[in-house]
DNA sequence: TCTGGGGTCCTAGGACCC
DNA sequence: TCTGGGGTCCTAGGACCC
């Protein structure tokens, strides 16, 4: 079964504010530059849509209401929404805020039929959250999450092995998850568009031409997917902690650059310590003014989770890059995890850096993130680091990697 | 008032090693 | 009078997902 909170974002903020009911709702981010995360149904009657600008979809509709998203409240609901599908099977997969896979199979004798309990999902998160969820059925996740996208919003479709042949083959190839625009361009240019005919497709000719994705992809056009459901809590290590944010206007000045990075490396170094991650690999983005985007690595001699290791090689990256063509996004981050916080170090320059370090993350535990900030800051950027929300979102953060 | 932010996985070339 | 071959690590980019 695939769980979808339609509209999430704002659902949650029309229930959370009712003068929202029934108006066009569109939530998009607090920064200046941003864009619509999710429009509610009735502003996508207007054409408005995830990733457009707040200019664009105001002129798609004029009396659309912006609301400036909040992640603690779509995490607090996703937590409850999760706390309802564990009470019908123990085998809860979290697949983003607003999605998860639960596999029912051994639900069935205590709940009836996969109809059944999907109804009764339904009615649990409709009463209890005030939002609603399209649910889709099948035999694997592929279909699953296929069959909650048909009858949005509010949608139940259960799709029986039998009618997997049927419900594939006119289907766009697209439409599929893991085909996206690229694929199905290349797919299309080989006279390939619907799964009926990917299926067809010579398995061979597939995989010369795409390579591991090319052996998959036969197999997803016949509906076969046998990826297990990975229930909460064992789901594989973070691979990847980071930080971006487009800035509030470009700039080619390094010391606005330099301030920029702090605040992300510091942001990055934070998290890395509360998932107690140490990495060795430091990742610098920069996306320029015309948009063009591009990444610069360094591997450290040790593993880190010190701002202030990770901001100097990311200013090292940086200057190398040059601030000169302009700055338009800043992106830090870590990955290359080899274990978790190690212990006390043995010398007394380290010992000293982890304790600051300690000192700091608990005044900000009890007093919140912006109650103290490196120096280097300045007055300004006393922003709060948000929530994160992504597909390796977990409800109770990221869990140590193990080895 | 032009185009967000956080991730994962795969590919490909070069360095380096045996 | 001709350029081995396999494996790993590193970096950069791109496709895809929410």
């Amino acid at each position: 079964m695939h769980v979808d909170m339609d509209a999430f974002f704002a659902s949650v903020e029309e229930k959370a504010n009712p003068a929202l009911r029934g108006r066009p709702v569109a939530v998009v981010g607090s920064a200046k530059r941003t864009v619509v995360t999710t429009a509610s149904y009735e502003a996508r009657r207007f054409g408005v849509k995830t990733g457009m600008t707040r200019f664009e979809a105001q002129q798609r509709c004029p009396l659309l209401v912006f609301v400036a998203g909040d992640n603690r409240k779509y995490i607090d609901v996703s937590v409850r929404v999760l706390g309802i599908l564990e009470d019908f099977s123990p085998v809860v997969e979290v697949y983003s805020v607003d999605e998860a896979f639960v596999d029912i199979t051994g639900s069935l004798s205590l709940f009836g039929s996969p109809e059944d309990i999907a109804r009764a999902v339904k009615e649990r998160i409709r009463r209890e959250i005030g939002i609603t969820a399209s649910v889709g059925i099948a035999p694997n996740k592929l279909m699953a999450k296929l069959a909650s996208e048909m009858d949005k919003p509010d949608g139940l479709v259960h799709i029986k092995a039998g009618d997997v042949e049927g419900v594939l083959h006119g289907l766009p190839v697209g439409k599929l998850t893991g085909i996206g625009p690229s694929l199905a361009a290349k797919l299309g240019a080989m006279g390939i568009e619907r799964c009926g005919e990917l299926a067809a497709s010579p398995a061979g000719l597939l995989k010369e031409r795409f390579g591991i994705i090319g052996e998959r992809l036969s197999m997803m056009a016949r509906g076969v997917d046998d990826s297990p459901v990975v229930p909460l809590g064992e789901e594989a290590g973070v691979k990847s902690v980071g930080h971006s944010a487009t800035l509030a206007r470009d700039t080619a000045d390094i010391d606005t650059v330099r301030r920029h990075l702090i605040r992300l490396s510091d942001m990055v170094a934070r998290r890395a310590r509360r998932y107690g991650l140490m990495g060795q690999r430091v990742t610098l983005t920069v996306r320029r003014p015309d948009f063009y985007t591009f990444t610069r690595q360094t591997t450290l001699s040790e593993p880190t989770d010190d701002a202030r290791t990770i901001w100097l090689s990311a200013l090292t990256m940086m200057e190398r890059a040059g601030a000169d063509p302009g700055v338009r996004l800043l992106g830090v981050g870590i990955s290359g995890f080899s274990g978790g916080s190690a212990e006390m170090p043995l010398f007394p320059g380290p010992r000293r850096r982890q304790a600051l370090l300690e000192a700091l993350d608990g005044i900000r535990d009890r007093f919140g993130d912006s109650s103290i900030l490196w120096g280097a800051l300045g007055e300004r950027s006393n922003e709060m680091e948000p929530g994160v929300i992504s597909p390796s979102w977990r409800p109770s953060g990221a869990r140590r990697v193990e080895f």
